[in-house]
RNA sequence: GGCGAAUUAGCUCAGCUGGUUAGAGCAGCGGAAUCAUAAUCCGUUUGUCCGGGGUUCGAAUCCCUGAUUCGCCA
C-alpha cells in the first residue's frame, strides 16, 4: 500500500468563547480518523486554529474591555486543555490573527484580482453615527413592516416570520448604541463567483466521484444551480472599519478583508507556521500533487467549503491547491434536545472533565454513534452508560480481565505459542482487519464498532465453552487451559489495535502494561501475537450514573470567572508558601501526607469558594475546608480518596476550624483538579 | 410558501443497487455459570418497517400522497 500524505484540518472554532460539545465531536471524529491513518503508516500532518477576526469579536472585546488581540489571545490560551483533556492529537494550533495568516490573505487576494474576479462597487448600508460604524442585520433592529411587531432584527420577524431587507425595518435603531442608523454608501470589493468559468469549475469539482459525500453534493449544487432570484451571487469580500480583521491589501483606503475569506485560509497559516516550525518546506508539500488536503467541517458551513474556498484556491492558483476531500457531520444534541448556549442546556466538555469523567468514554460513545453521513447523533445518557459499561468494559476489557489471570497463575505470564495454526478468537478478529480498514477509511465509525463487539461477543462465548476454571482444576487439561487463555488474550490485543485510534490512551496502556510493547500500536499488529503478558491491571472504570447527573446539573456548574479568581488565588497561596531554593529530604519528610477518604462533603452556608469536608485519615476523622466550591459539586466527592496535609497547623476560619489541607492542582487556566490516589490505596497511608 | 432530508422493537441503531418467515446491541423475562471491574453464557418476548394509495410475481427498499421532525432558500 503507497504511503499517503495527508493535510487534514477542522474547521476553525470562532474565538468569541469556550468550546461546546459540538467542537469536542468534531475534534473526536476528526482525530479518530487521523489516528487510523497513522496507524497505517501514512504520514498525516493534522493542524487547526482560531477563527479570530470579525465584528462579532471585536464588539465582545469592547465589551469585556479589553483590545480584541488579547481578547482572543485569552480564548486561545484556553484551548489547550481541551485537546488534552480529550487525547485530541493536532500537530499545531494557530490563529488566523497571525502574520501568516495576513500574508497569505491578501497574497489570496491579489491573485483573484488578478485573474480578474475581483471587483468593487458602492454598496449602501445601514451606519451607526454614534458608533460610527456600519451595521450588519444582526445588529439592527426595528418594527417589523409586515405585522409590525416591535424589536424584530433586520432580517426576518420572530413573530410572523416574514423576511424581508434589514432597510425594510419600520423606525430602525441600532441594537449597539440605540441610534436610529443613517444609510450610507461605501465601495466594497467582490469576488465574482457568479463567472461562468467559475462556476463551471466549480461544478466539475463538485461532482468529482468520491470527494463529496452525496448529500453535501446535492446541497452546493442547489446553490450553484440557482435561478432567477436565487442565482449564485457575488460575494460581498471587504468590510469597512472598525473591523478586528486584514486590511485589503496595495489601496489607500482602510478596508478590511471580510472574517469568511481570511477563515479558511487560516487552514493554510497554521499549516505554514508548523512546517516553519519543523523544518518542512510549506509550498513544495501543498503543490506535491500527492498531497491530500481534506476537511472535516460540519454541516452549517457547508456553503462556505464547497463554494467560495475551492474557487478562491483554484484561482488563486499555485501553490495553493484545491480541497481533495471535504467531510461534513451533523450536529449533536444532547437528549433529542438542539444545543443552546444561551440556553445552557448541552454538555460542557470541561465539566465533564472536571468531574473526572474519562475522556475516553465520550471517545468511544461518539464514535460508536458517527457514520459518513450528514445526520445529527444525539448524546442519550441512558445509551451514553449502557454502551459503555456493557460493551466497552463488560465485553471487550473483560476478555483480558477474565483470562489474564489465569495465564499469570497457572503459566507465569507466558502464553501458548500457536505456530502456524490460527487459534479461533484470535483468528476471528484478523478476520474482519480489512472491513475495520475500510470502515475507519469511509468514517464509518459506528461500524467498527458494532464489527469489533461482535468479535468480543464470540470470544467470550468460546471462553465460556472452554471452561477455563473447571480446567484449572483438572491438571491433565493444563493445556487445553494454556490454549483457551491464551487464544483470549490474543484477540484482545487484535481487537485492542482496532480500537487505538478510539482509545489511544487505554491502548497505550494494555501494550505497555500488559504486553510490555515500549511503542506505539500500528495497524500491522493487529495479527502479532505476543509471548508473555505482565498481570493484568485495571484499565477501565464504569460510568457512574451519578457522574452524568453531576454533569446535567447546570444549576452547579461552575461561573466561567470563578475557578479563574481561585485560580489567581491559589497561585498567589503557592508563592506565600513556595520554598523557593532546593530542599533536603529532611525537610520533605517534615510534610505528613495522608490518603483520606471524603467521608462527607458540605456546602458552607455563607462562604462562597468554600467547601466542608469530613474526612477519614484511617480511623481519625478530621474537618477541612477546602477552596474547591468553584470545580466540585459536594455530591461527587463523598466517598473519593484525597491527598491531605495531616500536620499543617489546625486554622481558624470564619466558618470552623480546619485541621489540615487537601492537595488540588489549578494553573493558569480555569479549573481546580483535586489530586487523588491510585486505586488501592486506603485511608491513613502516607504518601511520599 | 419553495426545495431537500429524516421517520425500522421500550432505547440506540443496521438493513447495499426491491427477493425466502425484518435484524443487532442494550433494556425486559426465564435459566446457567462463578474465571472476570455483579462482568459472562444459554434461551426468550416485542415490530401496522410514520399513515394512505400505487408499480411489481414480490417493497422497509421504487413512485404518488398526507403527517411529524429537521435543514436550506424566500
Amino acid at each position: 500500500m503507497p504511503q499517503r500524505r495527508l493535510f487534514v484540518t477542522t474547521a476553525l472554532p470562532y474565538a468569541n468563547g469556550p468550546f461546546h460539545i459540538g467542537h469536542i465531536m468534531e475534534y473526536i471524529q476528526a482525530d479518530i480518523w487521523v489516528r487510523f491513518q497513522r496507524m497505517r503508516g501514512h504520514e498525516v500532518h493534522f493542524v487547526g486554529a482560531d477563527d479570530a477576526h470579525g465584528a462579532p469579536i471585536m464588539l465582545a472585546a469592547e465589551k469585556a474591555g479589553q483590545a480584541p488581540e488579547k481578547f482572543v489571545a485569552e480564548i486561545a490560551r484556553s484551548r489547550k486543555q481541551y485537546f488534552e483533556g480529550f487525547h485530541i492529537a493536532f500537530d499545531n494550533w494557530h490563529s488566523t490573527h497571525s502574520a501568516e495568516n495576513t500574508e497569505l490573505s491578501q497574497d489570496i487576494y491579489r491573485r483573484l484580482k488578478k485573474a480578474g474576479l475581483v471587483y468593487t462597487k458602492p454598496v449602501e448600508q445601514f451606519y451607526d453615527p454614534v458608533k460610527g460604524m456600519f451595521l450588519a442585520d444582526r445588529y439592527i433592529k426595528g418594527e417589523c413592516p409586515n405585522c409590525g411587531a416591535k424589536d424584530q432584527y433586520g432580517d426576518a420577524c420572530e413573530n410572523c416570520s416574514a423576511a424581508y431587507a434589514a432597510t425594510d425595518l419600520n423606525n430602525p435603531y441600532s441594537a449597539l448604541s440605540g441610534a436610529a442608523p443613517v444609510l450610507k454608501t461605501s465601495e466594497h470589493h467582490f469576488f465574482r463567483l457568479s463567472d461562468p468559468k467559475c462556476k463551471a469549475f466549480l461544478k466539475g469539482w463538485l461532482e468529482q466521484p468520491g470527494r463529496l459525500q452525496s448529500q453535501v453534493v446535492n446541497k452546493a449544487k442547489e446553490w450553484l444551480d440557482g435561478e432567477g432570484d436565487k442565482a449564485l451571487g457575488d460575494w460581498d469580500i471587504s468590510r469597512d472599519p472598525p473591523y478586528f480583521g486584514i486590511r485589503v491589501p496595495d489601496i489607500e483606503e482602510e478596508k478590511y478583508l471580510y472574517v469568511w475569506l481570511d477563515a479558511p485560509i487560516g487552514y493554510l497559516a497554521s499549516f505554514k507556521n508548523y512546517c516553519a516550525r519543523t523544518g518542512r518546506d510549506f509550498e513544495k508539500f501543498l503543490q506535491d500533487p500527492g498531497t491530500e488536503q481534506i476537511h472535516f467541517i460540519g454541516k452549517d458551513i457547508i456553503y462556505f467549503h464547497t463554494l467560495f474556498w475551492p474557487a478562491m484556491l483554484n484561482y488563486a492558483g499555485k501553490p495553493y491547491k484545491v480541497p481533495n476531500h471535504v467531510y461534513v457531520h451533523g450536529f449533536i444534541t444532547v437528549s433529542g434536545d438542539k444545543m443552546s448556549k444561551s440556553r445552557g442546556t448541552g454538555i460542557s466538555p470541561l465539566r465533564y472533565l472536571e468531574l473526572g469523567m474519562n475522556p475516553e468514554w465520550l471517545r468511544y460513545y461518539i464514535a460508536a454513534k458517527l457514520n459518513s453521513n450528514v445526520e445529527d447523533i444525539d448524546f442519550n445518557p441512558e445509551d451514553f452508560v449502557a454502551r459503555v459499561n456493557s460493551d466497552l468494559v463488560g465485553k471487550y476489557i473483560n476478555i483480558a480481565s477474565r483470562a489474564a489471570s489465569f495465564i499469570s497463575k497457572y503459566f507465569d505470564g507466558k502464553l501458548h505459542d500457536f505456530g502456524e495454526i490460527a487459534a479461533p478468537g484470535w483468528a476471528a478478529a484478523v478476520a474482519i482487519d480489512d472491513q475495520i480498514s475500510a470502515a475507519y477509511e469511509g468514517r464509518e465509525f459506528g461500524k467498527v464498532v458494532r464489527d469489533v463487539m461482535a468479535v468480543a461477543d464470540r470470544v467470550n462465548q468460546r471462553f465460556d465453552q472452554a471452561k477455563p476454571w473447571e480446567l484449572a482444576k483438572d491438571p491433565p487439561r493444563k493445556d487445553d487451559l494454556h490454549r483457551a487463555c491464551s487464544d483470549a488474550i490474543h484477540a484482545f490485543f487484535t481487537l485492542t489495535v482496532y480500537l487505538a485510534p478510539m482509545l489511544p490512551a487505554t491502548a497505550a496502556r494494555i501494550a505497555r502494561e500488559l504486553f510490555g510493547l515500549d511503542r506505539t500500536l500500528s495497524f500491522g499488529d493487529r495479527k502479532m501475537r505476543a509471548s508473555r503478558i505482565r498481570p493484568f491491571k485495571h484499565l477501565l472504570t464504569r460510568v457512574d450514573e451519578k457522574q452524568l447527573d453531576l454533569l446535567f446539573d447546570i444549576q452547579s456548574v461552575p461561573q466561567a470567572s470563578a475557578p479563574q479568581r481561585h485560580a489567581e488565588k491559589q497561585q498567589h497561596a503557592t508563592k506565600e508558601h513556595a520554598v523557593s531554593d532546593a530542599i533536603s529530604i529532611d525537610d520533605f519528610n517534615k510534610l505528613d501526607l495522608r490518603v483520606a477518604k471524603i467521608t462527607r462533603a458540605e456546602q458552607v452556608e455563607g462562604a462562597d469558594k468554600l467547601l466542608k469536608l469530613t474526612l477519614d485519615l484511617g480511623g481519625s476523622m478530621r474537618t477541612v475546608f477546602a477552596g474547591i466550591k468553584s470545580a466540585y459539586d459536594p455530591a461527587s466527592l463523598e466517598g473519593k480518596l484525597a491527598v491531605v496535609v495531616a500536620n499543617l497547623a489546625p486554622r481558624t476560619m470564619k466558618f470552623g476550624v480546619s485541621q489540615g489541607m487537601v492537595l488540588a492542582a489549578s494553573g493558569a487556566e480555569p479549573g481546580i483538579f483535586l489530586i487523588s490516589p491510585d486505586t488501592g490505596a486506603a485511608p491513613g497511608m502516607r504518601v511520599k
